[in-house]
DNA sequence: TTGTAGGCGTTATCAT
DNA sequence: ATGATAACGCCTACAA
């Protein structure tokens, strides 16, 4: 098969609509319209097109389809991070869902900091994209100046709010922390300790929780704010600080499960058990947290879900097909497993 | 600020280079120029035009621009899963490298099917990506042929071949068996379990490690072959199924740090003690290996310099820098601690 | 240093 | 059912 065109000047160059138009002995325009909306082209006149395109190794440009369309059939997708098992998840099951409907995924990966995310989706919109997904609900103002003079659909995900950008699927991190809260006053715990990550929604299950816990006058609570990346290490070196001046705990209430993991690894490597000795709560329910040992309570949300309704909404949206509430609540479920 | 121009159909459309132009009261060139290419541009024509730029929101268009220069700074990235923990790394990585670089990653989650794989890079190429990011060395011949067809750098990663598409960065699954059936075999360990996932590369080092293991004659080999994804849950399992029939081991090797984290948990809900009872490898030094109890005993990979320098090698063929060896060998090592 | 003309590869629109 | 023409927004190449 000899796929590579020699252009005037010599130079090889891949094949355009027009080469296969030659090919096949048509217009560039029936050819086009053999690919993309074959339904008005004689099966006949498609089976030309079609030989022509093997032949020709024909593979279109969507630069110039996307130039021509203002669709690019392109998301931009914009998280703080994938390697913190929190959103892959999600951002996989959007991919998946993305591809199954004919969507190409633009992946950036921003961190926590709002003016890095504000400089980085300028850029990506550069790209046309056909809709855009973002982590949160915090973006600066300049952000949404941006995003709304693009015009372009939006959808935020893993938090809530009344007044999103455009559309939004998440949860309440405030009530995640209210559960916590609750389910550990019923059991008339009074000492806890919080291993918190230092992200901003984590900050506010934190926060969430101790609201609740505050209401019993015999509360005692201390915090350590671990810095990124929230892993197994710094679980435990955060229960360590916690323990370090003797202190007793009915609880440590972690902001993820990969630190609850951690804290539990610490306190069995210095003779404590749990939930014997004290209980331990994380957050997420990674795929883990479910098979650790002791198994690990937690509050589970439907990470792939949300990512599925998510590109799902943004393709709907793109695609004129109506979009129900703008405003999803995924909700959240409290696990009470083995540890807590 | 007025940022939202009326085309004289009356519908509002994004600003393009000849409003920038308009307003500044120069010609789009200039205004290109200027933004690309200041060097060549006065200052003070250079500060008319970023005036200009803000008071009408301009968004360069790269579809058009990609279009002109058929460059798009754009670098397709394939990967066959992210929610295993083993790419995650190597995926930033190669994001947090192409951004600082210029760069917008397109990421495509194909599985592990080399037919998916196939189809997908086939419309990937549509986007007309500057390179492209390959896991592993084993593709259909027509992948191979379109690629070349396009005469697109690429980089294919975790895996090593004399004989590349393009080129390459990895290891060799082969030898990091080798080492692990030699670890053992130096140990005077005969009896052994295998917690092997299903995918190419896996299997690789598995055989490998017998291919060593059988030169002693005593040796004595079970396997379990456990499909995706290869989490926690199923590392517990597949040991259970090991153990089931009663069978002794010297040492069980996992095709993953994850799977060993979950023979760990089982050995010892059914208390045995590793690496008393038996000895326990994993593979990769995932973030939490060296903080499990026992900590993992494994093989380690540089997963995140893997992906640094595939985008550089990459960024530095398109962009006409020298690449030095297009074949690297990154080597791994044997991280000995407390399982093995 | 700045401007003009033409083309990148596709599709919308109007014509046949 | 098919074709011709004119955008889409930018940049290369040349001209001034």
């Amino acid at each position: 098969m000899n796929n590579i065109i020699k252009s005037h000047t010599g130079r090889s160059r891949t094949a355009t609509l027009e080469d296969v138009a030659k090919e096949a002995g048509l217009s560039p325009m029936t050819v086009s319209r053999a690919l993309n909306n074959p339904k008005v082209v004689r099966p006949a006149t498609i089976a030309r097109v079609m030989e022509a395109v093997s032949a020709t190794g024909y593979i279109p440009n969507m630069l110039a389809g996307g130039l021509a369309t203002s669709r690019t059939k392109l998301i931009a997708v914009v998280v703080p991070q994938i390697n913190n098992n929190m959103f892959v998840d999600t951002v996989q099951a959007i991919s998946d869902e993305l591809a199954a409907r004919g969507y190409h995924m633009l992946l950036c990966i921003v961190g926590y900091e709002p003016e890095a995310e504000t400089e980085i989706v300028a850029t990506l919109l550069s790209r046309r994209p056909d809709g855009i997904v973002l982590t949160g609900i915090h973006h600066t103002s300049e952000l949404k100046r941006i995003i709304l003079n693009a015009t372009i659909p939006v959808v935020e995900i893993w938090d809530l709010t009344p007044t999103p950008i455009d559309m939004l699927i998440g949860f309440s991190h405030e009530k995640v922390g209210n559960a916590i809260g609750e389910y550990f006053t019923a059991k008339g715990f009074t000492r806890f300790g919080f291993i918190c990550a230092s992200d901003r929604r984590a900050v506010v299950r934190k926060n969430g929780a101790i609201s609740v816990l505050q209401r019993n006058p015999a509360h005692n609570i201390k915090e350590v704010i671990v810095s990124r990346p929230a892993n197994m290490e710094v679980g435990r070196s955060a229960l360590k600080q916690l323990l370090r001046e003797g202190e007793r705990f009915d609880a440590i209430i972690c902001s993820s499960d990969t630190l609850a993991q951690g804290a539990i690894m610490e306190a069995e490597s210095q003779g404590l058990r749990v939930p014997d000795d004290f209980s331990v709560i994380g957050f997420a329910d990674l795929n883990f947290a479910a098979h650790n040992r002791p198994a690990i309570t937690t509050v589970s949300v439907d990470k792939w879900e949300l990512g599925i309704r998510a590109a799902d909404m943004l393709a709907d949206k793109i695609e004129g097909v109506p979009v129900g509430e703008p405003i999803v609540d995924m909700g959240y479920r409290l696990v009470i497993r083995e540890s807590a």
